[in-house]
DNA sequence: TAGATAGCTATTGTATGCAATACTGCGTCC
DNA sequence: GGACGCAGTATTGCATACAATAGCTATCTA
């Protein structure tokens, strides 16, 4: 059998298309043209799909089956300070032990975003490698896996609406001043300036639609 | 059709067979087996124990299926907090205006629990609804879903190790104090209560195993 | 006797089939 | 002209069928 189940792969692919727009928000999915296109059947798919729905990426509709959930700008406002309260709480449950040596792969990584701002790489991804490393040396697996279901959420967000360029630079002085805090220790203010780092990137939300 | 998709019901249903031991810790789940004891086909059986898996109460075997997972107090230490910490939370973004009464249906719930302790009446029931009307007036219901996806990992343990009525006075009397700060409008107060309320019962855990 | 191995069964993962509900388009009635 | 209703189709939700792997037992070998 396969050694990864085929819900696994389906459940990323369409993640990346509710992200992406491709499955448009307010839609409904249509399983049977989807296990088509995706050269699957119906069983895993819909399993897929319960896992999204379990996520909050689609909503379930008893006899209408799943749809990609609106648009709300509410929504948005809402997600950004969660995710901002989930990480800094992540980051305030590492020790400093487990911090060791973090700081500097961090600001690798913000150097590398300040080389991609020049000459137009990929900031998006980059931003969510410095997170993720942030968050890789937290001890509380079940927050992290909270932590990992909400994003996507905001991702959807964040791809729909987001000046992406926006506040890079702004962003990359926060992420540096992040890294600076934890290694004076000071976990404090790394958290903080953490909040106000997601606060932000929700205030650019929407400035330029495209 | 079903106005109440079967994978619910069973979800549930799965739920307390694995919070009450019915399902063991450690142990695989058979689909066959317990479709048939529960009269259903493995199709929807298996979609709730995708939730389940996804919401961390089953963890899921690749070609071995799901199992129930084994416990470990460490993970009991971590849950504990994360769900503290996550109430707080809910509680700082419940606005004043919002609030309004809250502390009174509190209290009429704590004296419920007054009496229940001299009687004998079930406490651990209500002590989830005095948690759950703390917790109803909170906007963001993104928080709520992440509250109630993590908290039956944390029943598992409760109903498994908890010297029940170990701490329910005192328990009580912390349940007063958070009512109060919510009548004065001291949310710092009442937030850091509400953490010590549940690092306390963790504290518990354990010292009674039955 | 301990370990390996081969064959068999049990169980999962995926595909397909079936029944009931929800949607669509057209006709009819007010 | 618009609302209602009805028939036909599309789609979901659940059940069953099939294929491949995992596990177990018994036998064989060193």
């Amino acid at each position: 059998m396969a050694r990864t189940p085929l819900r696994s792969d389906l459940l990323e692919q369409i993640t990346g298309r509710v992200l992406d727009g491709r499955l448009p928000a307010g839609t409904r999915v249509n399983e049977v043209h989807l296990a088509k296109e995706l050269g699957v059947s119906r069983t895993p798919l819909r399993e897929a799909l319960i896992g999204l729905a379990d996520r909050g990426l689609l909503v379930s509709a008893p006899g209408r089956g799943f749809l990609v959930p609106p648009f709300d700008p509410g929504e948005a406002r809402r997600l950004y300070p969660l995710v901002a309260e989930l990480e800094a709480l992540a980051l305030r449950w590492t020790s400093p032990l487990e911090l060791a040596g973090l700081p500097d792969a961090l600001d690798a990584v913000s150097d590398e975003m300040t080389r991609a701002l020049a000459d137009g790489g990929d900031l998006s991804g980059l931003d969510d490698r410095w997170h993720a490393l942030l968050l890789s040396r937290c001890p509380n697996p079940h927050l992290l896996r909270l932590i990992e279901q909400t994003k996507p959420l905001l991702k959807r967000y964040e791809s729909a609406y987001f000046a992406r360029d926006g506040h890079a630079g702004e962003s990359i002085g926060e992420h540096r001043r992040i890294a600076a805090a934890l290694r004076e220790g000071d976990l404090a203010t790394a958290s903080s300036v953490l909040v106000a780092n997601w606060v932000k990137a929700l205030a650019y939300l929407g400035k330029d639609r495209r």
